[in-house]
DNA sequence: TATGAATGAGGTTTCATTCAT
DNA sequence: TATGAATGAAACCTCATTCAT
């Protein structure tokens, strides 16, 4: 007897919450400091069926940090890189990025503690990487685009590009409690002067 | 009977090398991955001998990540806010603070641990933002008064001084396995820029 | 509504099926070693059936070590204890027993199981331990029988037929994983020694 | 500061006090059915200290079945498999070997329990079936010598030793309750006839 | 002071059993 | 009747801490 569709619905829904909750208490601990009962506790369920959902500790561990990245990288690689207008495209994606940034506040304190502990975590630190590397080649065709046009400074692009990556984590590091709000928007000029715009 | 002063050293540089190991592996673990057994493995010591020097772990956890500020800050806040040559002393603030992060590989992914889960070490975390604090105040004061001389962009502040500092976390992170290198050195005009320098 | 006669038969063998299964799973890796969820997989249905069938995992363990019981015991007690020649019933009872044992890997391990740790399953062991009895105790009369007609040496019955049930055991576990096999057939004579057969 | 001899002795008695509990208790339930609780509770010390002398339950349960070995072979081998009065020496052997299975109710029990579970632990009972096999050959040795010199009947060697390790662990299973007594003696003529001796 | 054996709380995981579908 | 998700007791094992030597 397969089970309904209802069933699997509510399924679903649960497995999504464990993962909600599994991501913000391993960003709050890390993934020694969570235990799964804190988990089942907090996302209303009984510690025995977190094991139902997900096999092990850390497969959950790895599901939770993967799996928003499909929904992160939409938004975080929606700009044109090849742009006619690459300033505004800058720093429209910029605005982008520092509002994604500042809307997962849990997520990405995740995020940075795994690259911190890369080595405990190789594979789900791979994932993380491929997309930083992802992310940095079409910022970096945007910067050599504005480059060529002239409206951007000509420096090294590959260490602006990891600058700016570097500075949007380190932002969420520092505005640790800062919800999302119209404070991270300040930091769009700031981080746009790390390009050198020129405008003329 | 007094300890003699050679026992007295000796005991000092044991500390010292218990305190060394202890940020290497909370760095690489956390708080919760790493053990008093591995430390004392590695520091090369009777695990029972920890206990002599650092009363619980939280204590050698406070001590691993505090004691090392005094030297640290002594390199970072060794800059003149008030210099005749703010764009000058800027470049060689950020010079010396880049080679500094550099250097520090696994301190400042301590120190990174430690702000991500602040709500874990109150205490100690308490005395990392105060130094930030006091950090942010002192370039701040120069920021200003590179403004003020038309050396730099006139842009809000503080929130050049956060991303600056962000900046400086962010690349720390990003650069997690790279060495004290001259790689590092080209993030020095990047940064600079976050800045908006004016030369005439 | 009443069960079709098609859905009876139906269950009949599905529970037979658990039951032959439970018999070398409970064989191979005893009581707490065994899971419903492996006898279930190995059965081909879902555990869940497993308790339509069977009200616990004791019941299943119970059954699984006593419905055997009637078939083997008919198979076991097929000899004649008041033959007019012993010395040949002994030779074709010896032969019928070896056979059976061999036969009946899975089944004989469990049974030395359960005797072994008897304290664990009193109510199992009690049902065994009747059987037992009832064995030796028509071994005995044979053997009684044999002895009168001066075809068997004149020694103590009871050990003898004892002796004779542990020899069957012990080639049981000795020969632990050799298949029904003329092997088996060898060991005819070497049994029958033990009633000390007196030819004329 | 090493351990002073005193504190090795205690030490080893504690090792030698757990282990002799986890033979009985392993014996009763088998390697699932015993808890490293059981063990310790039994053994009068807390049950993390049961892991400064084993590792594993793994470790634990290996060493209980294969350190006694020494012990017991050295009683079970204890014959002149060359002897010049082969029939004396065999009945000499059997009555050495019933005492001591007799004797070790629980240890054998166990050995009886890893034969029957051999796929469970492959690398234990490999060390059993090696002193098997070095029994069985000494005691074939014995009986070819018998029947050379004429004392034994001329029936097939290897069978007839397989027979009587088999019987001997068949009775340490049939008597599984029954402690060292004159009972057991009674067999010693009843395991004899199973190598056919000829008194002339 | 240095050592490491002893302790037991607490972690992850398994699994028999219940029960809604 | 058949299924398998839900539950929580209990297993093994780790580890901070204590304390005797």
């Amino acid at each position: 007897m397969p089970l309904s569709e209802a069933q699997k619905e509510k399924m679903k829904q649960k497995r999504a919450r464990i993962l909600e909750t599994a991501i913000v208490l391993f960003a709050e601990a890390g993934y020694e400091g969570t235990t799964i009962k804190q988990v089942a506790a907090k996302a209303g369920i009984s510690f025995g069926s977190v094991f139902t959902y997900f096999e092990t500790k850390e497969t959950l561990f790895h599901a939770a940090v993967t799996e928003p990245l499909d929904h992160f990288s939409k938004k975080i690689l929606d700009f044109d890189d090849a742009s006619e207008k690459p300033l505004e495209e800058l720093e429209n994606m910029i605005g982008q990025h520092i509002e994604t940034y500042a809307s997962l506040s849990a997520y990405l304190n995740l995020v940075s503690y795994v690259i911190s502990h890369h080595n405990l975590f190789p594979e789900t630190f791979e994932e993380l990487d491929a997309f930083h590397e992802t992310l940095k080649g079409k910022v970096a065709r945007l910067v050599e685009n504005g480059q060529q046009k002239g409206v951007l400074l000509e420096q090294e692009i590959e260490h602006t590009v990891t600058g700016y990556t570097s500075l949007l984590m380190g932002l969420r590091l520092n505005l640790i409690d800062e919800p999302a709000s119209d404070l991270w928007a300040k930091f769009i000029p700031i981080a746009l002067q790390l390009f050198g715009p020129r405008y003329h």
